[in-house]
DNA sequence: CCTCGGTGTGGAATCGTTTCCAATACGCTC
DNA sequence: GAGCGTATTGGAAACGATTCCACACCGAGG
């Protein structure tokens, strides 16, 4: 038939394809000899049809390298088999983590992940969600940044909301995942107290995500029956020349202070990062531990003490919960997941328990 | 009317979307009381439409809570407003970056981004495409394991695709956006070289994509007029136990080696960890330098020097590549993006020149 | 011989948009 | 006042799937 038979295949899909557009389910009914119906009985594995048909209906549209289009079913099915997944920022190795358990579990369910980052700005999220819902997705996992209105919109137009991470302030009811944040400081907290230390800083940013985290660490130190110091606590914005600044103001300005708990792995990069250049040594001038245990926590010298809080678990989980069983959804507490107190070389007791050398705070 | 004035506008929502599903087109048109091509032509801004007319249907519209569905569109268009974004692994901290190129660049186009990870496995990488296809997305974004035949399916289904960071060594003609390895490859051996290093180790990956490192790695020495030893080049799978066994292995027992080359920042990470546990000083003791800038880089003690590839704009320009000007997009060769050696403090002249303490390699 | 209950099968409606095309109305010019 | 271009507008046909429903066929039971 062709000039080449070897080549006679590749020839056919090439024209097939140069000329038409890609083959639709017409086509390959027509090509089988049968109605679209059966196509898509075969195709979709429902209702009855005879061997002799299938083979048919499935050699058709094998040579013919039929895909169906998700347009088409979504369009008819109202599930498009994607969900939405709407991160601060997707190089935040906590947020890529969660990602990567999004990304595991709607694996496990068949669905497309569609993902962005919103920076920490509500209008962005809001615009995102926006776009979210235009894409009729089958449900949203959010790291929230914004307050309730955008996600009430979302969930108004009947798309399901998870969030992970962060639970939001405002009235959106919605299943959340969360870490044990509380335990995760409080353990770290009981820690830096426990090895004698008693000026203790805390880093910790405006977004409200840090909130339990400063609470939690204000209340473990009353527990344990100490005061706490207002101007050792230190906010910045989620940015990193803010970070740093804080982090700067507070390791120059508090001399006295022997630790300091960041409450984000930005927070701890700055504090390191300064500690640096003060020459103040880790852990004989200062012991530092972190929320989030960041890949580079082990890489530093000397390893960093960390509460690892499971990124990817809570991702999964959201997920799980997005997916399975949507009905159960609504009712029920947020899930919290163990946060683990991952103790390394960063913390010491302070220098005048352990009769370290006295810190040499010169600032240059 | 309504019982209670101020929250008659929240009740109208809840009955609204409670009973019927979301609205469409037509409840936008009936309630405007104009045709739905009216409707049409107002949302999308094309055509001629009175302002009083516009103004009665973008009321509708805001009432209605309308939001067009990207699945009609897309099936009436054949533009799904969609692209898809394979890497090997979110949480890989060059990839992350590189998404968030991707990603900021789409949304400077009005495109949404589906991510998935292939973690360098071609099957997998293959099936991610099909679905890809499946969704009809507009152009995929590829950060590439595998051997082409999966990309050809695609192609040939007429999904455009761009590749990024890696050239496929196989048949698939497809623009390609990189960073220039080589150069910043050969920047790194001849400053090694120029510290008065002689015997320098290589640490590669058996994966494609490290292996015009090794080969610049070769080359450049060879242009020095220093002979290549095998012994000294290691290559490990891409995993992370993998890497550590690769840099156990050549640090263990190459005690001459006063320098090595980590052609990955896994590898890099493996290399300070396995020289810590050996109590090998860097730089002292060996020089370490990596390739990919990753943000630890900078933390660690003493900071990594480190071949800064630049993710972002890779992922920024492998999209703009795809968006902009399709018809230019087949011609044209690859795009290559500078490298930079970042010098940090992690290289010194070898021990036996800069009149260091002898190295003491101790195997505890 | 005539119903009856299955089994396969195909036609046609439907999902929510865009867009072509025809129809209407309007303001001019001649 | 007729003719005509132009500004608006609505109806209807795609787009590509799923699925309801009707129909044909066939062996069994009355």
């Amino acid at each position: 038939m062709g000039r080449c038979v070897l080549t006679e295949h590749g020839e056919d899909h090439v024209r097939e394809r140069a000329m038409s557009r890609a083959a639709t389910i017409k086509d390959v009914a027509r090509r089988a000899g049968v109605g679209v119906a059966t196509v898509s009985r075969v195709l979709s594995g429902s209702g009855p049809v005879s061997p002799a048909t299938r083979d048919r209906v499935l050699a058709a549209a094998r040579e013919l390298e039929y895909r169906p289009s998700a347009l088409g079913r979504g369009l008819k099915t109202r599930r498009t088999g994607t969900l939405g997944l709407v991160v601060p920022d997707v190089t935040d190795p906590f947020c890529a983590e969660l990602a990567a358990g999004v990304l595991e579990c709607a694996r496990t369910f068949g669905e497309n992940v569609l993902l962005d980052a919103a920076h920490d700005d509500p209008e962005r999220e809001a615009e995102i969600v926006d776009r979210l819902v235009e894409q009729r997705v089958d449900g949203i996992i959010a790291v929230s940044a914004g307050e309730g209105t955008a996600w009430e919109a979302a969930m108004r137009a009947g798309v399901p909301v998870v969030f992970a991470d962060r639970a939001p302030a405002g009235p959106p009811q919605a299943p959340t995942v969360l870490a044990d944040d509380a335990a995760g400081v409080r353990a770290a907290v009981e820690y830096l107290v426990g090895l004698g230390h008693r000026r203790i800083g805390f880093l910790g940013t405006t977004a409200a995500d840090t909130g339990v985290r400063e609470e939690t660490f204000r209340a473990t130190l009353a527990e344990r029956g100490l005061a706490v110091r207002e101007e050792l606590l230190v906010r910045a914005r989620p940015q990193r020349d803010s970070a740093f600044a804080a982090a700067a103001g507070l390791l120059q300005s508090r001399p006295d202070m022997t630790a300091v708990l960041a409450a984000t792995h930005l927070l701890g990069e700055a504090a390191v990062l300064v500690a640096r250049e003060l020459d103040l040594r880790i852990p004989a001038d200062l012991s530092v531990v972190m929320v989030d245990d960041v890949p580079w926590a082990e890489l530093c010298d000397p390893p960093l003490t960390a509460v690892a809080r499971p990124g990817r678990r809570i991702g999964y989980q959201a997920c799980e919960v997005l997916l399975r069983d949507p009905a159960r959804r609504d009712r029920s507490r947020p899930v919290v997941l163990a946060a683990e107190l991952v103790i390394r070389g960063s913390c010491s007791p302070p220098a005048g328990l352990s009769g370290g050398t006295a810190r040499s705070a010169r600032t240059r």
